[in-house]
DNA sequence: GTGGTCTAGACCACT
DNA sequence: GTGGTCTAGACCACC
């Protein structure tokens, strides 16, 4: 995986490892690799694997367990949440681009209701 | 400026320079940089520069005079088509992310207009 | 292959590619040489190579399959197409030179009907 | 001047020499340049400077005086005969590339006077 | 293995 | 000084 230099890597990864959970790559219950592992398949530091886990725990996603490693939370509204969390992100950053350009919001729906036609 | 290791440099100096060209900050007619210094503004490669104008030049943006630089069209709809072909990407892009989450573009319209109030 | 300096080594490689396709050497739906491989038959750069191809696919020639290689497109009417713009090239050019020599239209196509002879 | 490393450079330098006479830029009776002088300005040797005058002379285009160096034929036909023999050149090696491509005399003179309109 | 991108640096043609 | 071309070689993504 390649790094967007303009964003910290460990919310990079946070977002990658969301991904996996929506796209059902990573389901509840699973194991996530250790920090250590994480460390390995990203190619990044292991404090910054720990990071990305603390991230994604004070979100509600996963929960660690001393000596036994990190899991991904069982709660059922999990990856809707996720799902419309980052819904959310995708919306916004390209309202904004939209809005840099001169569209407004009812021009931009009318687009996209269009387009699926 | 940032690249984003996920896009070639030379397609995100596009965009940058398209993006300048919608807001007015580059005007139809102007003369831009030279690849030198697009190099240098940029920090990239002269080649890269070089990429960046050929790319600009094939969508009928700027044409480049040898010895003389590189000058802004200065086509009547220049500015609006260049304004609806970046929205037209923004879209796509937009809706293959949110389709790729689950999302319907009924639900993705309904999303921009309740963002809007 | 000799270049001749006064013209882009890639240019006259592509002229080389055209005219093969033309004359039925190389075939619709023929997998062209990998980039390294036509770098080291016309003794160019693997860059070169690249151009080449960059262009052989702007004009819709072949088309390129990341991993794959570059195939020539199937196109129906591609050789048709290929010959006569090949033909408009070599006419315009000529043409260009007999009237730098002060030659008329009409005397030209003169010369060609006695030379047919 | 660049050379075309496909045909001997005295060839080349001839040819240059004639269109510098058939556009008037050289004009019968001027003095050419002395062979020291020829090499320095194409950067050529000094004996291919002498074989393109052997050249010129055997063509009938300029003549030497031992020790007054090498001038133009004040020949009241001589531009008239370069400029048909040019013509000549440039004829035979579009009607080859023509021919190449399937193109029939009759076909390409059709193409000429078409142009003209 | 394939193509895609980028850097570094050189040389040329044109103004 | 400007753009245009070319080489050399590196690293990446995809198959």
């Amino acid at each position: 995986m390649k790094f967007d230099n303009s964003t910290p890597i460990y919310l990079q990864v946070v977002a990658e490892i969301k991904k996996e959970i929506v796209v059902g790559k990573i389901m509840p219950g699973d194991k996530l690799p250790s920090g250590r592992d994480l460390a390995v398949k990203y190619v990044i530091n292991p404090n910054t694997s720990a990071r990305v886990y603390q991230v994604l725990e004070s979100e509600g996603i996963c929960h660690t367990r001393r000596g036994m490693g990190t899991y991904v939370n069982e709660d059922e509204n999990l990856i809707q949440e996720i799902k419309s969390n980052m819904a959310e992100e995708y919306l916004t950053a390209f309202l904004k681009n939209m809005h840099a350009l001169g569209y407004e919001d009812q021009e931009i729906a009318a687009l996209i209701t269009k387009e699926g036609k």
